[in-house]
DNA sequence: CGCCCTCTTGAATTAAGTCAAATAATGTGG
DNA sequence: CCACATTATTTGACTTAATTCAAGAGGGCG
């Protein structure tokens, strides 16, 4: 019955169990150090399409890795509009914007069915102390995705619509890529709004952007449905001001 | 002669003395903790105008805290173009994008004569499991950094130019104060050209604009030197599309 | 003192937005 | 499961904010 044993044992590891713990927090853990981060981690039921895991002016407890689905993060203004931040994917935590300042400064809103991890902020720094990379690696990540802001500013501010878009499609097929999918064809969970509210672009634009390439012979676009024919001509366009 | 220890005490403990450092790393911590930390920093002879701090590329070693002056931290593009990404002042940290992947993903470079302190990253964090809170903090620290690109996304991409420049200023009005000078009056250490880079403007757009602000009586400007006149108009410029 | 670089200003151009309307999807209650 | 209401997407015509191009003014530094 050894393998009832090792069952059990997995049962308990969630996260080693996870599809996608590689691009999460415990990457780079031991066995060990996983089964003690799986313990302080709740595990919510999935989230439905429009519900929140958080929002804006909510106090800070807890940072969400997402396991599976999609979510979009944004403000609103005082106006009440929106302002769409970024698209997350299942590894992807949300909510580190929250710690500074004890509130979450922004929302995060599923995009269609997902899943959550729950992970308590207090106890995660407690077992930082304890597992010797945990910290850093919290670190590591919080560093990347400063990095991918700057890289976003420097997109959003300098590049013509049809190279934003470009480079939009180039980055989620990317990360389709990195957790195992095609990175010639997916699927949009967004919305063309909530693309273009991103760019900072009309809809309008994106809309006869998206058939623009489609005669470019770049991507057929079918509804939400991406394929990329021809990834050359997509990088090539783009391209600062 | 015990003011001449306390004397000594306080040339040693360089953070102490240092009029910003509630700004920065040591913050929050005990006399004795900020001892240790300034124990693991250097300080370099100042940079001159146009010196880096670090440049895209290099290995990552050490996070650096702004003591004097003001940087600019950019990136180049293939074309080898250059994308302002922020302006730093007194007691902010740079180098922070370099901690995942251990190599700096963008360059600092001193718009005037500044002071840095170098603080070597893997020392940090062995002090970071002795020191209650320094971890903490640097996270916290880090997450800010993150609310504030989120800011200056939602800015950059969907404000019109009048409103990019008025929140430029505003919030350098804010961080002068927050670093004990005047909120009304002050100087501009980057170029109008920098400004505008990082806006996505074309210089011709800042420069007209500055002249407007002041045609329109909410601001005086004579060069680089910058005075506030109506902190109500310009807040009400504010504003997105 | 004069050259160079930054900044300013004006005129013409253009990329992207707005407005309007048709079409396609999605969801909802009966 | 269908019919209708609602919302999302696409397309076209027109407008506009901001850019580009061109040229002149001002400052700072060697």
């Amino acid at each position: 019955m050894s393998s009832q044993v090792v069952n059990l044992r997995k049962i308990h590891n969630v996260c080693e169990q996870c599809g996608i713990y590689r691009l999460c927090l415990p990457m780079g853990l031991t066995s060990r150090d996983i089964d003690q981060l799986d313990d302080i981690i709740k595990r919510s039921r999935p989230l439905k399409k429009g519900e929140h895991v958080y929002r804006a002016g909510e106090d800070f407890g807890a940072i969400y890795a997402l396991r599976s689905g999609s979510v979009k993060s944004y403000i609103l203004n005082e106006r009440g509009e929106e302002h769409v931040i970024g698209f997350k994917m299942p590894g992807d935590l949300v909510g580190l914007n929250g710690i500074n300042g004890n509130l979450y400064q922004n929302s995060a809103v599923a995009l269609e069915t997902s899943s959550v991890c729950e992970i308590p902020f207090t106890q995660l720094e407690e077992l930082g102390k304890e597992i010797q990379g945990l910290s850093h690696h919290l670190i590591e990540i919080m560093s990347k995705e400063i990095q991918e802001e700057h890289h976003k500013m420097a997109m959003c501010s300098k590049m013509p619509a049809d190279a934003r878009l470009a480079s939009v499609i180039q980055t989620m097929s990317k990360r389709f890529e990195e957790r195992g999918f095609s990175a010639a064809e997916f699927h949009l969970s967004m919305s063309r709004n909530d693309i273009a509210n991103m760019l900072g672009l009309a809809v309008e634009t994106v809309s006869r952007l998206f058939t623009q390439f489609q005669e470019q012979g770049i991507l057929s676009v079918d509804r939400k449905h991406i394929r990329i024919i021809d990834a050359k001509k997509l990088a090539g366009l783009i391209r600062m001001d």
